[in-house]
DNA sequence: GTAACGCGTAAGCGGTAACTTACGGAGCAT
DNA sequence: ATGCTCCGTAAGTTACCGCTTACGCGTTAC
């Protein structure tokens, strides 16, 4: 938890992998597959995304299930929304000072 | 445009100066001042932010007036609320068949 | 018990991202 | 023309990131 969720999604690899486990909580070793990187690669960014608390674990027998963990999607949520809004507000402002100095 | 917008917000310095232009477009020496960076730095990361569509330029006199870009950001809040649904679909998902192996 | 599976972690390496200093070019003023 | 801003870009350095190989530990199966 100690870690930047948005530097964790910087890496399009560690996209993946969430996109992965935010639709289906799967194990290391079948997010693995199907991805062009080794298991261990696999297992370190899993790291990170739990340390950004983007994602939880639960062992299952001998694997480890990983989820993507929505209170931390949340947050970024929030954040992106009030740059969207304030974007909006400013691209509306100046399209409106534009359109007054127009004949 | 042709660089990755999840990457360009991975940096702290550059979600900072995105926060800046998004809460009003700036010139690039106003956006340097307050942050610890020296000015090209600023220069450099605007050029990613630029390339990656999450801001745009205006030439206003000698000087060049960044400001967020809402399409560019709309993208970005769409992908995260991809994210997000699925997670909490799961989530709840999980809740329930926990709930249902209690007592 | 012994073997096999699933996983984490250490060590090490190549690439590149972020920053600095230094320079040159466009725009406005005197 | 000359000087002063404001800015982009080139060159170079440093630190970190993502990856692989190799190893060790717990868990299930035979």
């Amino acid at each position: 938890m100690t870690a930047d969720p948005w530097a964790a999604l910087g890496d399009p690899t560690r996209r993946g992998i969430l996109a992965r486990v935010a639709a289906r909580p799967s194990s290391v070793t079948d997010i693995a597959h199907g991805l062009p990187v080794s298991r261990p690669a696999v297992s370190q960014h899993l790291q990170v995304l739990l340390e950004s608390g983007l994602v939880d674990v639960r062992p299952r027998g001998r694997q480890r299930i990983y989820a993507a963990r929505p209170e931390g999607l949340a947050g970024l949520r929030a954040e992106l929304d009030r740059f969207w809004s304030q974007a909006l507000a400013n691209f509306k402002h100046l399209a409106e000072s534009n359109y007054r100095e127009q004949p």
